[in-house]
DNA sequence: GGTGCGTTCCTTTTT
DNA sequence: GGAACGCACC
């Protein structure tokens, strides 16, 4: 145990002044993280902190609640990785959605009988859910807007109004014979809020499990999961680190609570600090930034350049065409002269303000002309987090290599756990396994050398590890043709990989996105960074929210900018193409954000 | 089946 | 702001 005057932050890391105040803390605290600034880093150190000092001691832990799964397991890894006893950590990283479900299913009993859900509720399932609210009210005249907004809306937590309600809340608790019960993530929340309001001693439970909590992307947070907080935790010895940056709050048409961080500073007492060291970009991105605080209203203002970059570092630019036929010539060539300088593709980004697949055919086509890959991130993205692609990607690219690497530890263990046998010490049964294994890699990868389809490939791999063993392990598995979609979908765009690709290495890399140029929406992009942005159609068509919604729009346009590195490219077009009218549509750019920009472009 | 008018949506995650 | 859809009417 370390004392804590003596504890340096892990591996040497640089903690500016504020970041090693906000990691020794014992009070709750705001975190303002603005881009760049390392909040992720931070709260890895204060993990590593509470747990070498001993001020977080077994048996106490650390939970962390994110919104994204990505974010929770980033935040986990990058506290495993930072502590220097490994094993010896207790953090538990999750999602609000996942500490919910967890609360409910641990103490189910604990709700009043009128509002305990059967053990076995489905998680939204959106079909049955349908099905349900046309069964509560009786009638099939409903249009799917109207069911759908029917289950969404309902609350367990405010008194149900009418009968219609009542029976559908039923029906979600218990269902029928026929329909089994289902619950919405709001509802799981609700129940879980709930639980903690009426049982005082599973609170208690957890604020003792618990002493000390970091909340992520803070700004995003909605007023049910900030009443779930402050249900388990308010007035409480708990000490909590909230971190985010309101000037990235780009969730709100989506209920992110608009007053949330004054919220939480008068409920919980919390002091505010603001990291000012921005890692990320180069110096004239970041004056570009700060010229738009003003219309962010945000009045801090002390942000500080990464000591990596020379001040004149960092280009923005600005490319004007008639129409999006040459915008998507100019952006390709310039991606070109990008990679020739020696930036690999998964370091550029595309960047729309919505409907990627409005914005990305001509672009992907011009590239391509040049010998450059680009894609729509999301259409991927989805497939590669799919417990059942990991595994057959991990079966392909394991096949091609005899090293006993740690994704190979990994992936034997959840065979092991596949056949029953996760906990032994018996050396011989994990020595069957492994042979099991590796029998199997043997076949597969002799199925690759032959050039085998993508299709049979997949059916083999199923077939070993068994669709049983997927539909118990992952249970989203297990209902509707999940299963089936996935395996469909993943065959034809592994398909595509494998023809253009030379080996099956590449092609699984390939799919993963190593090759190629992501495009994605704005929203997308929050966390991410990369050496060059290109933000495509700077103009009032792709941005019409400006209109209604200035202030969201700008925080957009803040989130779009702040994820470079280096390079930043606005493209604006006088004209484009649109399906329904042959004649094209003219735009105009937008003029504020012209008046921001254009000091800045060379 | 074309047209004209009104309405809705667009940006998202969660076991 | 405009695409896409439903609906009434011819």
């Amino acid at each position: 145990m370390i004392n804590r005057n003596e504890w340096v932050p892990a591996d040497n890391f640089f903690l500016e002044q504020k970041a090693s105040y906000s990691v020794k803390s014992m009070e709750n605290l705001l975190v303002i993280a603005g881009p760049g600034t390392g909040k992720t880093e931070m709260l890895a150190q204060r993990a590593n902190y509470l747990f070498e000092t001993g001020i977080c001691k077994e048996p106490y832990n650390i939970l962390a609640i994110s919104f994204k799964k990505d974010s929770a397991s980033n935040l986990g890894e990058r506290v495993k990785k930072r502590s220097s006893k490994s094993g010896d950590y207790r953090f538990d990283s999750m999602t609000y959605d996942a500490l919910a479900k967890r609360v409910l299913d641990q103490f189910r009993n604990g709700l009043n009988i009128t509002i305990r859900p059967d053990g076995d509720y489905l998680v939204q399932n959106e079909t049955k859910l349908s099905e349900m609210v046309k069964e509560a009210s009786q009638s099939y005249l409903l249009n799917s807007y109207c069911v759908n907004k029917t289950w969404r809306e309902f609350s367990f937590l405010n008194p149900t109004i009418n009968n219609v309600q009542k029976k559908l809340g039923n029906l979600m608790l218990h269902g029928t014979d026929k329909l089994q019960a289902n619950l919405s993530y709001h509802g799981i929340m609700q129940l879980a809020i709930k639980i903690i309001e009426t049982n005082p001693s599973i609170r208690y439970a957890f604020q003792v499990a618990y002493p000390f909590v970091f909340l992520d992307e803070f700004q995003d947070t909605t007023d049910l999961q900030y009443k779930f907080i402050k249900t388990l935790f308010l007035s409480s010895p708990v000490v909590i680190t909230a971190v985010g940056d309101d000037k990235q709050r780009i969730m709100d048409f989506a209920g992110a609570r608009k007053t949330i961080f004054l919220d939480f500073k008068n409920d919980f007492s919390a002091d505010e600090l603001h990291l000012s060291v921005n890692h990320r970009s180069a110096p004239q991105i970041i004056n570009l930034q700060l010229s738009m605080y003003k219309s962010l209203q945000e009045d801090y203002n002390e942000v500080f350049y990464s000591g990596k970059w020379n001040k004149n570092e960092g280009e923005i630019s600005l490319i004007q065409s008639l129409d999006d036929y040459e915008e998507a010539k100019k952006v390709a060539q310039d991606i070109m002269e990008k990679i020739h300088q020696g930036i690999k593709p998964n370091e550029i980004v595309i960047l729309v303000k919505q409907r990627a697949e409005d914005y990305a055919p001509l672009i992907i086509d011009a590239l391509k002309e040049k010998g450059i890959k680009a894609r729509i991130e999301s259409d991927y993205q989805s497939l590669i987090k799919e417990p059942l692609v990991k595994i057959i990607l991990h079966s392909i690219m394991l096949s091609s290599t005899t090293s006993y690497t740690e994704d190979w530890q990994k992936y034997l263990s959840l065979y092991m756990e596949s056949q029953g046998i996760s906990d032994v010490e018996d050396e011989r049964i994990i020595y069957d396994a492994e042979k099991a294994l590796n029998e199997f890699l043997k076949s597969t990868s002799l199925m690759l050398n032959n050039k085998t389809t993508v299709k049979k490939l997949v059916q083999c791999i199923i077939d070993f590890w068994t669709v049983d063993f997927f539909q118990t392990t992952f249970p989203e598995y297990l209902h509707g043709s999940n299963l089936e979609e996935t395996i469909t979908s993943f065959i034809n765009l592994m398909e595509l990989e494998y023809q253009s690709g030379e080996s099956w290495t590449e092609a699984v890399k390939s799919f993963v996105g190593d090759n190629s140029i992501p495009i994605m929406t704005i929203h997308k992009s929050k966390g991410l960074e990369f050496k060059a942005v290109y933000l495509i159609a700077l103009d009032d068509n792709a941005f019409w929210s400006f209109k209604c919604n200035p202030d969201a729009t700008r925080r957009a346009l803040f989130v779009a900018i702040s994820r470079a590195k280096q390079y930043l490219t606005f493209t604006f077009s006088e004209s484009r193409f649109t399906t329904k009218h042959p004649g094209r549509q003219t735009h105009v750019l937008i003029s504020e954000f012209y008046e921001l920009i254009k000091r800045f472009v060379n």
